[in-house]
DNA sequence: AAGTGGTCTAGACCACTCT
DNA sequence: GAGTGGTCTAGACCACTTT
């Protein structure tokens, strides 16, 4: 039965959220539809403007998706798609896999990647990873990937100093089997160096407006940013890559030694 | 100079929020003051609903502050504390310090620490971490760590099977210097076994509003939640720990090996 | 006291989905 | 066509901050 105290402090539109939002946490399942504005601004005698802020409370909370003409629904979670750091071993590119894609083709799914690859000055925050100058020219590896039918997942941008990758197939929109991280081994190798760690920075926020038409987000759905630092035997960085991911679609997981 | 195009396709509140959100990213400085929502109106030659509209998206990714009585604001990023895997160390225990909290004494800010220790039925997604039926009884401690100027930084629950941890200090509310970790390896070694390696599942979502209240989040913050189970040298989990992190004051940083 | 955001109203018309 | 959410209006009054 619903009910709104007028006199309380709370405001209606508040009262009203709370109500459904304890309805859609306890009781409803994943896709059942709320009632519709109307009919729940007859229910708790408030305007419909009234309601409608309640809705866009739950909307931001990404407890339910709201469809144009149908109705609002109470959101069922998309599968996760685990990341595990085994993305980033040298047995995974030994199979032809880059980093970021083994998941998708574990999951059944084709793997589906645009590339773009051009020069460009370095982002202040990047540059200070790379240990190059803020602005310096650097190779610039802009991805989009998701799955071949069209649902986007990441969005990738690396950065390489040009000393390292010039001439070198890096340079190319395909890295061939194994990726960008094969390819860095096989520079490496000859000098009598080794790709030996990563780094990854982890970091969340919401997604400006078109991050989010680019992943195809819905409201409510905040971004993890990961970005991961490729580092030589000695600690020099080779490579930066600035991840954008869905937050909704994504956990990490990282394993700690105790050390 | 303002302007509005009437007959786009665009609704009206999403071109003030566009042009509003283009000064905020590219001129503005932190801090700074938007015009009143009135004055916006006249300026816009929109209702105030309108305006307020444009405003509620603004605020939805985050990019302001609204000050009831004193005006909208362009946000200012809160300093970023780094969470690194040595928070993890052995070394850092016998330095007396538990998990979590090496970093708030290293920014010269005494940490706080609120704990309430009980037993319970673990959730069913700890109990599959923790390798135990759902619903059975663990010793639970809840935590809320923060400053000790009343700022909350993160909420953690860490659950432990009874028959581990029973009639030790884990039970007591100050589980002595280097925390539940240190103890743990106490523990372990007169059996000849020891705290192995730790493994961090690390996901994004809104707050409830509950947890944004506890944490005291702004508008379109989300948060950061931290699972970490911990296992000893034959993969038996030995505790779980299930963390809420304000997600604009923490970056989470990692190393992997090239393995 | 003046200015600011917060809440709420009743009503209109548009765009989309469903049947 | 009926029902749903999306946009927009003009105006009122309240609560809070600033001067």
């Amino acid at each position: 039965m619903p009910s709104i105290d007028r006199t309380s402090d709370r405001p209606v539109y508040r009262q009203i959220a709370d109500q459904l939002r304890q309805w859609i946490l306890k009781e409803a399942e994943p896709g059942a539809k709320l009632p519709s504005e109307r009919e729940l601004s007859q229910r708790y005698d408030a305007s419909r403007v009234t309601v409608r802020q309640a809705i866009a409370l739950l909307r931001a909370e990404g407890l339910i998706d709201v469809e144009h003409g149908a109705g609002v629904f109470v959101r069922s979670r998309p599968p996760v798609r685990r990341l595990g750091q085994e993305r980033l071993s040298r047995r995974n590119r030994e199979q032809g896999n880059g980093a970021f894609l083994t998941d998708l083709a574990g999951a059944g799914r084709e793997p589906s990647v645009q590339v773009d690859v051009r020069r460009g000055p370095a982002p202040a925050d990047i540059a200070d990873r790379l240990g190059v100058p803020a602005g310096q020219e650097v190779l610039i590896r802009d991805r989009v990937m998701g799955t071949s039918d069209g649902q986007p997942l990441q969005l990738a941008i690396s950065y390489l100093p040009l000393n390292l990758v010039e001439g070198t197939q890096i340079e190319q929109e395909d890295t061939g089997p194994g990726g960008t991280y094969a390819r860095l081994e096989e520079l490496l190798e000859p000098k009598g160096h080794r790709l030996a760690h990563f780094r990854e920075d982890v970091s969340v926020r919401m997604p400006l407006p078109e991050e989010a038409v680019a992943l195809r987000l819905a409201a409510g759905v905040p971004v993890i940013r990961v970005v991961r630092t490729a580092f030589d035997d000695q600690d020099t960085p080779l490579e930066v890559c600035d991840t954008l991911i869905a937050g909704d679609r994504y956990e990490l997981t990282y394993d700690i030694p105790n050390a």
